[in-house]
DNA sequence: GTCTATAGTGAGATAGAC
DNA sequence: GTCTATCTCACTATAGAC
């Protein structure tokens, strides 16, 4: 990590970023001094003013450019129409292989909402609520065509993304698990869940679940 | 919370863990001053020393403490015997009155163990880790008798612990939800992820319904 | 048990030479 | 763009009077 001399510019700036990402996953924003990231990139800690003009403006920088490529991506992944099962089949893949793949920010954006200066918040937040609309949306059609049995679209949106990003805390590119793997399994816990007929009391007797199977036909 | 005179004692204490449980949650362990704990008491600050030995101290105890409450309190819940529904039933029950019960302290026991010191963070994380175990039992009992379709219990473990714990980022006692409807919903849509039914592929359909509903018998 | 006062440290941010 | 040097401030923790 080291530097030689008076050089460079972008990658700099590039270091600066990953330098920031590691760092503020591992202790937090709040923990991460200055000094600890200039180190870890190579350069003077008053050297970063050339690249922010204070901590809050690069931890803001962090997660709404975060906060757009998300945007962007899942612009592309959605389906624009088919049945409910399949583009929800989609959002969950496509969440999946983003969590995976940039966790760090994707943790970051969750954790760190705190330390947002309550105008840099606000404009976060809206970003968020536009994302989580898009999964609502994918399940109220699926309660309307009668393809999910969901009490309450609320919460089901709520649950699905707290189940998808808890991904983000346990996967590790090393473990056991493929990301075809996770994305497969996520997939289909998913669409159970969404797809229901799951009274608490329908289903654990035997005799509930004859019930159960008759009604369905 | 101001105060008076040179008084008190346990109430203070107990004070200070409230004071304390609503800082941490509110702006971080790292963020929050012993300032301003001390004001929020209505004490000074050196005050505090009197109640603890460091600021690390005061996390491990809040953590620690809170964790052995929860597996008090789980043992008490947990059913001896009983189907796997049943069983699974009754613990997200228990977890769901749990996290609305003591929201703080349970989003500080997820949201802060980075915070402690790697001592201090073993003895939680083992901790923990016989919590989940609680868990995969359930899933790995009923996937064993057949009342669960599960395509991996540990990940399984993962996304409903996630899913539950993902309450206390959005539960309000005055918002539109009852702490019943919230048991009840979630307990629904758990129910319905474990028991599965949901290949991507076998359910969009309703000829696949079909299929399903009379293997089920 | 609480207070006031302060030691000692490390933080974020700035100034100016190269 | 980077460096060195430094300002200013807030923090944790301690000491000693009441």
């Amino acid at each position: 990590m080291a530097r030689i001399a008076g050089s460079s510019g972008p990658r700099t700036e590039e270091a600066i970023r990953r330098a920031g990402l590691s760092l503020i996953t591992t202790h937090g924003y709040a923990a991460m001094s200055l000094r600890q990231l200039a180190a870890m990139v190579g350069i003077q800690q008053g050297s970063l003013y050339n690249y922010f003009r204070n901590k809050q403006e690069f931890l803001f920088d962090l997660i709404r450019s975060h906060m757009q490529d998300l945007h962007a991506a899942l612009e592309q992944a959605l389906l624009p129409e088919g049945s409910a099962a399949e583009r929800l089949t989609r959002f969950v893949e496509f969440h999946v292989a983003y969590h995976i793949e940039r966790s760090q920010e994707v943790f970051i954006c969750y954790s760190e909402l705190r330390s947002l200066e309550p105008e840099n918040l606000t404009a976060v937040v809206a970003m968020r609520r536009d994302y989580e609309r898009r999964l609502s949306d994918i399940l109220e059609a699926g309660r309307e065509s009668g393809e999910f049995r969901l009490a309450d679209v609320r919460m089901a949106t709520l649950a699905i993304l707290a189940m998808l990003s808890g991904i983000c805390n346990w996967y590790r590119p090393d473990g056991r698990l493929s990301k075809e793997a996770v994305s497969r399994t996520f997939t289909g816990m998913v669409l159970a869940l969404a797809q229901g007929g799951a009274d608490p009391a329908a289903l654990p007797q035997p005799a509930n679940l004859n019930r159960l199977a008759a009604r369905r036909q």
